[in-house]
DNA sequence: TCTGGGGTCCTAGGACCC
DNA sequence: TCTGGGGTCCTAGGACCC
């Protein structure tokens, strides 16, 4: 048996826990740049604030409720989130966890028997309260799709379950798989939602299950879709994962905080995105070989929709793999004259690393020459610097000083747990 | 005026090879 | 005029997730 623990709220709920006034309140937080909602709490949620839907939209409501909104601070999300998934760890063996996300984990139970279960999850959920203050919701089932389901219901019925469900027998799993409905399956996303009830009239988990692998072969997308409808029939589709896997991309992308033209503006967002990305690189100990920009330009006609606007892209493939950041500085800004087009608004910008691979150079290979060692203990002792003070104390002179394009983030809590000048005080 | 960011997996189809 | 069969590798793009 599998077990899924998921945090209540994440990110409100972190906000919360420096800010216990906010308690039984109705919160929500923003996306970066102050765009969208991305967490609300159950009193925000009563009071109808969308999900993903556009701050601006929401302000009006938001006001009428005086809900507290909070800009993004993942400095503490972070944080938290490894003190959870730390909690699980200790409590269940490091091997039989694999962090999904930042506020998920699937935890492997076999090594239980079908009684133990409640207890257990009810273990689970009752000391990572204790110890990180963080609320979780656990669903257990004999597949993670179905485990993802158990943990539906722990939620939407928290009175009733206690933020706890086991599937341990078939009705329950039958009698669950009929309430719900097919675009709430782990798997299923709005387009297969709506193909699945348009053109073949499955409704319920229930049906989705009984229909035949060909089917889901394809209508659901091959080999995906029939692991699902696999999971859904109890069958082990997806297997639990261990975490050495590396990324096999990694990506720095962001909204200008209010749109640019001026490519040198461009060029310092590139810069630092790159910057950014090859930290995300050398902490996974891996070097890239290819690095690929992209900027996407302001929709000019508000009529065609916001999502309307054009992204242009580019790659260049490296020489050798590398993970030093002015080796990858120099070929991610000169692709922006590439791109650039004078008298063009853009809003966004990204830089994305491919062809990953480890890098051996990390423990000082002999066969290097000299200087590249000392680029790469430069670069470990710059990402030690920048990780112990505050954000970006170094960094390349390419990146700029004025940041125009700088995100807004208007109303981000103190970074309680990461920054000593920011440490929570208690008086 | 203002709509996030960072990933994964899979498939189809083109280029190229013998 | 007629134009094989089998394979690999790569890329673009679609769908999904939180």
């Amino acid at each position: 048996m599998k077990a899924i623990v998921d945090c209540n709220n994440f990110y409100c709920s972190c906000e919360r826990l420096f800010k216990p006034w906010l308690e039984n309140k109705p919160v929500v937080v923003l996306s970066n740049n102050d765009g969208c909602i991305v967490s609300r709490s159950d009193e925000a949620k009563k009071f109808g604030v969308e999900m993903a839907g556009p701050y601006f939209m929401a302000k009006p409501l938001i006001q009428k409720h005086d809900i507290a909104v909070f800009s993004s601070n993942y400095n503490l999300y972070g944080d938290l989130s490894w003190r959870v998934m730390e909690t699980l760890r200790l409590m269940l063996g490091k091997k039989n966890v694999e962090v999904y996300s930042v506020d998920e984990a699937f935890v492997d139970l076999s090594g239980f028997t079908l009684d133990q279960l409640p207890a257990i999850a009810r273990e689970i959920r009752e000391t990572v309260e204790q110890w990180t203050g963080i609320r979780v919701s656990v669903g257990v089932a004999p597949t993670k799709v179905l485990a993802k389901l158990a943990n539906r219901f722990s939620k939407k019925e928290k009175q009733r379950t206690g933020c706890v469900t086991v599937f341990d027998s078939e009705e329950k799993i039958l009698d669950a798989l009929r309430k719900t409905a097919v675009g709430d399956i782990w798997g299923v996303g709005r387009r297969y939602a709506h193909s699945l009830q348009e053109n073949w009239g499955i409704f319920d988990a229930l049906q989705l299950r009984n229909v035949s692998e060909e089917f889901a072969r394809t209508h659901l997308g091959g080999v995906t879709g029939v692991r699902l409808v696999k999971e859904l029939r109890g069958e082990i589709a997806r297997e639990m994962e261990d975490e050495l896997t590396n990324k096999k991309m990694i990506a720095t992308t962001r909204m200008f905080g209010s749109p640019v033209s001026d490519i040198n503006a461009i060029k310092e967002a590139i810069a630092t995105y790159t910057s950014r990305a090859a930290e995300k690189l050398r902490r996974q100990h891996s070097a890239a070989s290819m690095i690929s920009i992209f900027v996407v330009t302001k929709d000019q006609d508000h009529m065609l929709g916001f999502n309307k606007s054009g992204t242009i892209s580019t790659y260049t493939n490296l020489p050798a793999a590398t993970s030093i950041t002015n080796e990858l500085i120099k070929p991610a800004v000169a692709m922006v004259d590439r791109l650039y087009r004078k008298d063009t608004m853009y809003k966004k910008a990204g830089v994305m690393l491919s062809g990953i691979i480890p890098d051996e150079s990390i423990q000082g290979n002999l066969f290097l020459s000299e200087t590249k060692n000392c680029e790469r203990k430069l670069m470990d002792m710059i990402d030690n610097i920048n990780f112990s003070q505050r954000d970006d104390v170094l960094k390349f002179a390419a990146s700029g000083t004025t940041r125009d394009w700088k995100m807004r983030q208007e109303m981000r809590s103190g970074r309680y747990t990461t920054r000593w000048e920011e440490l929570f005080e208690v008086h």
